[in-house]
DNA sequence: AATCACTATATACATAATGTATATAGTAGG
DNA sequence: CCTACTATATACATTATGTATATAGTGATT
């Protein structure tokens, strides 16, 4: 039997849908970037650079470009082998816009299940008053 | 080519991992449940009855139960066939308060993903001011 | 008792998002 | 040439979910 308290244990577990996604849209909104630099920048949404999954970084990014939200060039580094640059298109502009609404709906899902949580709880632990 | 704004369209697409399950664990937090009955009571969670799939609340209850956050028995319903009604198990309450958790960090990482992104369009719009 | 509408549960198949592990390759320094 | 480092890519597996369909009991109607 598997140790079901693990699996919060470890953050990884924990994503949200596309989150990566976003995030990568939004760093990307006003300057160019590539796939290990970002790694470092996505401290700013709350991955750890040990929990950050490189594989799915890479993927990911591929995957936005085949769905034309960014383009990508070959670029030179002053240290280390060359570096696909990625650039966001206005199409991903767009649907950072869009995502953006999708999170507020997620939020306000999360706060509404909050609070009908802590309601349930006090009404069913307040039996102290006995 | 798909219509990619098309997946903004349909409610179906966005949805956040294990969410529906931390619902009916609060659902059953304090009174017992069977499928059919759960689904008018998810409507309180931003489940609209069209989008919410009836192949997946089952799934989700039996996977529950294999995990051991419910159980369940069979019980006569005084119209229609026998229901199997749910019920919540202390692990499974511990585990909804795991979840809460979770969620209250999954809520800041969106709020702040929207302040940076609110505070990145802003700087980048308001070059109205030229 | 046959049919039908309704309630209720379950499962097979497919897809999407993600994790794990590994492969490939260029660069710089010794 | 060997090694450490930077950088990108891909194969395989798992998990969560959607779509479609199957199964079956109940009660009313014919």
């Amino acid at each position: 039997m598997k140790d079901k308290q693990a699996i919060f244990c470890n953050d990884k577990s924990h994503h949200m849908e596309r989150f990566l996604e976003v995030c990568l849209l939004l760093l990307l909104y006003d300057e160019i970037g590539y796939g290990y630099g970002l790694i470092e920048q996505l401290v700013n949404f709350g991955f750890s650079p040990e929990d950050l999954n490189v594989s799915t970084l890479y993927r990911t990014l591929r995957k936005m470009e085949g769905e034309g939200l960014v383009t990508s060039l070959w670029e030179e580094s002053d240290q280390g082998p060359k570096r696909r640059v990625y650039e966001i298109t206005l199409e991903g502009k767009e649907n950072l816009d869009q995502w953006i609404k999708i999170l507020k709906m997620r939020k306000s899902k999360i706060e509404n299940l909050i609070v009908q949580y802590d309601k349930k709880i006090v009404d069913t632990t307040s039996d102290l008053s006995d």
